[in-house]
DNA sequence: AATACGGGGTC
DNA sequence: GACCCAGTATT
C-alpha cells in the first residue's frame, strides 16, 4: 500500500536524520521527567532560545519537584518574569505540588494521571510521556501539524481544534516501535529547523523525495490557517509617583489582581482611559510619527488624561495622586490588546512625611528591592528607563 | 468553536 | 507590519 509505504519511509528517514543531526539542548541532556516537564512548559508558544536562559535559571532555583512544592509562588513567579503567559508559571507549581502529595514525587507516567495536573494538555502531556518515558503517545505542536500538513498534503484548518486531533491519530500511527522519545523529538526539530514556516530549506530535507507538498510546488501554501483577529486598541494612563521625605527615590507600585491578565503581577498604577475620540487622536498622532507633547490639541489631551488618571485612581483605588506633567508615551501589544499609554510623573496627595496609608495592594518600590516583585515586560522597561534617567 | 492569555523573533 | 512560536483553560 502506497500510503503504508510512505508513512514508513518518513518515520525512518526521520529517525536516522534527527540521531545524525539533533542540536544539542540542555534538556536533552536529562531524562529527569521533572527537567522535561519544566522545559516543555516554558516552550508553550515560546523559542528555545528564548527559554534556554529561564530553564538554567529555574533548575537552579527549584532543582527538585519538591524544591519547587515548597517554594513561596512569588519566587516561582519571580523566575517566570519577562517570559510570559504567568498562568504556565502557576499551573506548574499548583501541579507539582499535587505530584509532590499524591503521586509522591514522581511525575506520574499515565495519561490519565498526568492530563489531569493543571497546566497539562494534549501536547505536554504527550511530550512528558514520549520524551522522558519513551510511551508511544503523540505530542502534537505547532511544527508537527505544519510538517506533516506538508508531507502528507492535508488542507485541514490547522487553526481548528479538530485539526490538532486528526493529526494527533496520524503522528502516533508513525512512531516507530521502541522509538517515541526520539522520533517526536525528530518531529519537532525538523519543523524548528528545516520544515520552517516560511522558506523552508527543502534541500536539505531528509524526506523530501516523498514530501507531497514539495512534490506539487505547494509547500509555502501549507499548512492551511486561519487568520488570528487584530488586537483591539486600549487607551492608558499611567501614573508614575515619586515618593518623598522616607520614600524619596522610591517609586509607587501595585499588585495586579489574583485573576486575568498579568495575574499577580506587579505594575505602575494605571487606568483605562474612555475610548473617546481624543484618546484615538493621540494614538493616531503617534502612529504618525510625531511626538504630540508640543502641539496645543495634545497638552488639552494631556490635561483631560490627567484628570481622568488622578479621579480613576481615587475611584478604584482610593489613592490620590496628583498628574503633574507628561513624561511619554510608550506602547505594548499583547496576544489580544493594545495599550496606548501616556506616563504623567505624578505625586500623592497627603501629609507632607509622606506617611500617607496605602491601599494593601501598593507598595513603595526601591529599585534595590527588584528582585523581589515580578514585573511584566512592559513596566520593566519603564521603570527601568527612569532608573537609568 | 471562540476567546483569553505574553513576549519576542523573523522575513 | 504580518506571521508565528515545543499550548492550555475557560466560556
Amino acid at each position: 500500500m502506497e500510503l503504508q509505504d510512505r508513512k514508513q519511509f518518513y518515520s525512518s528517514r526521520l529517525l536516522a536524520w534527527y540521531k545524525a543531526n539533533k542540536r544539542d539542548l540542555p534538556w536533552r541532556r536529562s531524562r529527569n521527567p521533572y527537567h522535561i516537564w519544566v522545559s516543555e512548559v516554558m516552550l508553550q508558544q515560546t523559542r528555545v532560545e528564548t527559554v534556554i536562559p529561564y530553564f538554567h535559571r529555574f533548575l537552579e532555583k527549584f532543582p527538585t519537584v519538591e524544591a519547587l512544592a515548597e517554594a513561596p509562588e512569588e519566587h516561582v513567579l519571580k523566575a517566570w518574569e519577562g517570559l510570559g503567559y504567568y498562568s504556565r508559571a502557576r499551573n506548574l507549581q499548583a501541579a507539582v505540588r499535587e505530584v509532590h502529595e499524591q503521586y509522591g514525587g514522581i511525575v506520574p507516567s499515565g495519561k490519565e494521571d498526568i492530563t489531569s495536573l493543571k497546566g497539562v494538555g494534549p501536547y505536554t502531556a504527550g511530550a512528558v510521556l514520549s520524551i522522558a518515558y519513551n510511551k508511544p503517545e503523540p505530542a502534537v505542536d505547532g511544527n508537527v501539524m505544519r510538517v506533516l500538513s506538508r508531507f502528507f498534503v492535508l488542507e485541514d484548518d490547522i487553526a481548528k481544534p479538530s485539526t490538532r486531533v486528526k493529526i494527533e491519530r496520524l503522528a502516533q500511527e508513525l512512531i516507530p516501535e521502541g522509538e517515541a522519545s526520539d522520533f517526536n523529538q525528530a518531529l519537532m526539530e525538523l519543523g524548528a529547523t528545516v520544515c520552517t514556516p516560511r522558506s523552508p530549506h527543502c534541500l536539505t530535507c531528509p524526506v523530501m523525495e516523498r514530501c507531497g507538498a514539495r512534490l506539487e510546488g505547494r509547500e509555502a501554501e501549507l499548512p492551511l490557517k486561519t487568520k488570528a483577529k487584530p488586537p483591539r486598541p486600549e487607551a492608558r494612563a499611567v501614573a508614575l509617583v515619586e515618593g518623598s521625605g522616607p520614600h524619596a527615590g522610591k517609586l509607587l507600585v501595585r499588585q495586579r489582581p489574583t485573576d486575568g491578565l498579568l495575574a499577580r503581577m506587579w505594575e505602575l498604577p494605571h487606568v483605562a482611559l474612555a475610548p473617546a475620540p481624543g484618546a484615538g487622536a493621540a494614538a493616531k498622532s503617534r502612529a504618525a510619527g510625531g511626538g504630540n507633547a508640543g502641539s496645543p490639541a495634545a497638552a488639552g489631551a494631556h490635561a483631560a488624561r490627567m484628570a481622568a488618571l488622578r479621579a480613576e485612581l481615587a475611584a478604584s483605588d482610593g489613592v490620590d495622586v496628583v498628574p503633574a506633567e507628561w513624561l511619554r508615551d510608550a506602547e505594548h501589544t499583547f496576544s489580544h490588546i493594545r495599550w496606548d499609554m501616556d506616563v504623567y510623573r505624578c505625586r500623592l496627595n497627603g501629609p507632607s512625611d509622606g506617611s500617607a496609608a496605602l491601599p494593601p495592594n501598593y507598595r513603595w518600590l526601591h529599585p534595590d528591592e527588584m528582585e523581589q516583585y515580578a514585573f511584566p515586560n512592559v513596566f520593566l522597561r519603564i521603570l527601568a528607563d527612569w532608573w537609568e534617567a
